[in-house]
DNA sequence: CGATTTTGACCTGCGC
DNA sequence: GCGCAGGTCAAAATCG
């Protein structure tokens, strides 16, 4: 299981920059991050409260109060659940933070197991470059994430472009094609297994796409609900806070999974945007796309909740059926697709989050060089600019764990991380206000007060 | 009844 | 300039 960002040209405000932060304590022991939004804190000020009501206690870990900006900490919600999981599988990384984890990181290589990574002479110096270079929480992703150029958008193994992001071509020499008996399309690990694997370079459209758009994308990897693991109701899937509204959908080519398009509803005039499709190879993984950003406070749980209500029951129930092929026009985008993005949304319902193997900040016109150092400048320079220092990521609190160790430990958790992660069991909450208080802060790292879990964001 | 999903049509960007 | 593919729109259908 894991989880990649992939951002183009980052511009965003907010939500998905945020990073995560993984404690160096034990796989469990995660901490979150606090965020470093690229977004002008002028921006963010209009919202003059922590919409999260995010726990000081994690901001002042971070020194996040001393951005004195809110937002700073807040990441978005699915992130957070993608930084909970990745606090026992990896770090996750903001945007800022991405050019200097991609730049750390470039020489590491994701290995077949999500918490094994191999390569990493790396790894020592990313340790240092955190502390030394980088102002917000390192995180676990970082480390083993390599960045993806978003003109070039590599293919990673999962084989599709969105996947890319889940492997970056840093560091990681391309064979022009992929061949798919490379890729392993047995669970939520090939796309790392795989990543370690040739990459294919991403196709022009994906460039193009990018380029029209000129709009930054944050692609994240995480397992399909039911590949993840099986929930009873099926509705296991990890989801963000925000409501979505389905706009639309397309059939990709090269593709059986249809791709769904999706926008925030939590507010009217919001831009955020997201793409969610199933990997080719790999039904079990689920490939989301992050558009624009929000430029709203999170939603309340309520509002969170109240987009996500309607789609499961007897719709989705055939999460394995993604695989198979559709039937009806109907039936069959629900199969392959909607289910996830149920899942997705019901997910944070169940507060089931997704581990997090990678995160992937990519940079246009970036794969040309083959150089790593090179790319690594290019990151630096692309990333470093626009984006004020205070919202660079701040440094791994000085709790540098050894990557070693780090790894050692999520080879551990590896076993069973749903288990870890929700040792109670998904469906166990019967209380209202626990289960909210799940959705919203499943690993509880929020320290939610109680009967604030409505809206008092 | 309101909100969301579905789905065909339309628009846009890119490659040839 | 044309065709392809992706992305978006909007009306109808669906659901709680």
């Amino acid at each position: 299981m894991f989880v990649s960002l992939h951002m183009d040209n980052y511009q965003g405000e907010g939500d998905l920059n945020d990073i995560v932060r993984a404690s160096g304590g034990g796989p469990l022991s995660c901490a979150t991050g606090h965020g470093s939004n690229t977004v002008p804190a002028s921006s963010w000020q209009q919202f003059p409260s922590d919409p999260l009501n995010f726990p000081s206690s994690a901001m002042e870990d971070h020194g996040l109060n001393a951005f004195g900006d809110p937002f700073s900490a807040m990441r978005d919600p699915l992130l957070h659940e993608l930084d909970v999981a990745a606090g026992c599988s990896a770090y996750f990384s903001s945007p800022n933070s991405t050019n200097h984890i991609i730049n750390t990181t470039s020489s590491a290589t994701v290995e077949a197991d999500t918490c094994n990574f191999s390569g990493s002479s790396t790894m020592v110096g990313q340790g240092k470059l955190f502390e030394e270079d980088m102002p917000s929480p390192c995180n676990i992703f970082s480390r083993i994430q390599i960045s993806a150029s978003s003109s070039k958008l590599p293919v990673s193994p999962c084989d599709s472009p969105m996947m890319a992001a889940c492997v970056s071509p840093r560091g990681i020499k391309a064979p022009a094609v992929l061949p798919s008996d490379m890729i392993n399309a047995n669970t939520s690990k090939s796309c790392l297994i795989d990543s370690t694997g040739p990459l294919q370079i991403s196709s022009p459209r994906n460039l193009g796409i990018k380029r029209r758009k000129s709009q930054v994308k944050k692609v994240v990897c995480i397992p399909a609900p039911a590949a993840a693991n099986s929930r009873s109701s099926g509705e296991v899937v990890p989801s963000d806070l925000w409501a979505w509204r389905k706009y639309g959908q397309k059939p990709i080519k090269g593709s059986p999974y249809p791709r769904g398009y999706y926008r925030c509803s939590s507010s009217k005039g919001c831009s955020a945007r997201k793409q969610v499709e199933r990997s080719r190879t790999d039904p079990n993984m689920l490939v989301i796309t992050y558009t624009s950003e929000h430029n709203h406070p999170w939603p309340t749980q309520r509002n969170a909740l109240a987009g996500s209500t309607r789609s499961q029951p007897s719709k989705n129930n055939n999460n394995n059926a993604a695989a198979s092929k559709i039937t009806s026009p109907r039936s069959q985008t629900q199969n392959a697709v909607t289910p996830k993005e149920e899942d997705l949304k019901e997910s944070s319902n169940d507060a089931l989050s997704p581990t997090v193997a990678a995160v992937t900040a990519s940079a246009s016109a970036k794969e040309e060089s083959e150089d790593m150092e090179k790319q690594l400048e290019i990151d630096d320079a692309e990333f470093g600019e626009g984006i004020p220092e205070t919202y660079r990521p701040a440094l791994m609190a000085g709790d540098s764990q050894q990557p070693e160790d780090f790894f050692a430990e999520l080879d551990e958790i590896e076993t069973d991380p749903l288990n870890l992660l929700f040792p109670q069991g998904f469906g166990g909450g019967d209380q209202d206000e626990q289960k909210e208080k799940k959705i919203m802060d499943p690993f509880g790292l929020f320290d939610w007060p109680p009967g604030n879990n409505d809206a008092s964001f």
